[in-house]
DNA sequence: GCATATTTGTCCGTATGTATA
DNA sequence: CTATACATACGGACAAATATG
């Protein structure tokens, strides 16, 4: 058994380098991203390089590194010799942002001619994800799964950058989400419209369900506009 | 005199406060990023910690900090506990590059409807600049100017993450400019094509500057491809 | 496969500069 | 204007990982 045990350590230690090692600071930063997107450190905060590389237990110097990190996900906003703060999301923040997701969600709908239906999979999980939380009446939840559907539309492009950008892009809206006062009023009505998109996609009938996501981010763009 | 002088150094200091302070990090990144991007520094080579920071006077500290943010630009690439390199492309790279050039671009393009001349003043200024550079001779300039021109286009989305986005994009490509035999042969063609876009956007006709956008991607990426 | 040298990862103490009450 | 708090930057130290012979 020893010598199962010596190779199943091997085989892990192997995953381990394949998954990628993390350094402290990006374990430090995912902490801190977790915290500020759970809502428990809200915008416009600053974040003390003493105190919290103190409460950590890690030095200012990785804590900083850390800072870096979320600074360019833009979670945090850097003013020299000033510190670090919770980004606050302005309206033309906001602006942008939708900018940003009506080019790539719809040039990534546009891209693609034939929808297999291997590719809605990811889409369709979204959505029975969204709708079991709007069952357990988890609206934050609602809130992310309708998010994680829109990175799945993003996903149709085929590119990582482009994923990987769509992902700080609903990281930041999602700074907008926290202080919207009443979550399910928000969220909830979403679940449906994604369905809809859903639904024409795998009918096939691309242009329609195009039009409907151009309506959707009309909407959600004016409703995030109005509660800020 | 002596109080005119308090004066201007008083608007002066209140100026340079607005033009935004660099951090000592971000001018070796800055440093370090000319030096990429001119070519001095090949890509896959690595950068030592020791060697550099005792180059340039500064800290290991202070390097690193530098490193991170090229490393967020990807123009650097941190292997744990090994170093940074200077990032070498590869095909798959390189194809996604172009994925994201065409969301972007192509996105830009369609989202205006009506080409007012001021917007294209930046366009023909990249030509301009691109022509000048034609007739001098100096071939990696015109890469440069067309690379302008293509920002120019991105911009028109009028959004400052987009633009951002595409800089980032741009800078990667320029990694593979550097590797290649014969810069005349490659950029001379592309500034007629160039000309064409522009021309065809001053006479409104979008539509038919997008389907001569779609050829040009498709023929640069064709051609970068077999050059790596 | 092993021992050694090199390099990175992390932490700490300190001096200096900057912002703000 | 001063005082205080804090960020910036440095240099040194040691552990841990990697490269080298």
């Amino acid at each position: 058994m020893a010598q199962n045990e010596v190779a199943l350590i091997a085989a892990l230690e192997q995953e381990r380098a394949l998954l990628g090692r993390t350094s402290t600071a990006e374990r430090v930063a995912g902490l801190l991203r977790e915290r500020i997107m759970a809502g428990a450190i809200p915008p416009s905060t600053r974040l003390s390089e003493d105190a919290i590389s103190r409460a950590l237990g890690v030095s200012r110097n990785t804590l900083r590194e850390a800072f870096r990190l979320l600074a360019h996900e833009r979670l945090l906003v850097h003013e020299l010799n000033r510190g670090v703060f919770v980004r606050r999301l302005t309206p033309e923040d906001l602006s942008d942002l939708f900018q940003v997701r009506r080019l790539v969600e719809l040039g990534a709908l546009r891209g693609v001619r034939a929808v297999g239906p291997e590719r809605v999979v990811a889409l369709r999980a979204a959505l029975d994800e969204a709708r079991q939380a709007a069952v357990d009446g988890r609206w934050m939840d609602v809130g992310t799964a309708n998010m994680r559907f829109h990175l799945a539309i993003a996903a149709l492009a085929g590119s990582p950058r482009v994923g990987e950008l769509m992902e700080h892009v609903l990281a930041e809206l999602r700074l907008v989400f926290l202080v919207m006062p009443d979550p399910r009023r928000f969220h909830e009505p979403y679940i449906e419209r994604n369905a809809e998109i859903c639904r024409l996609l795998e009918a096939g009938q691309v242009d329609a369900a195009h039009d409907a996501l151009v309506r959707y981010l009309d909407d959600a763009e004016r409703e995030l506009l109005r509660a800020l």
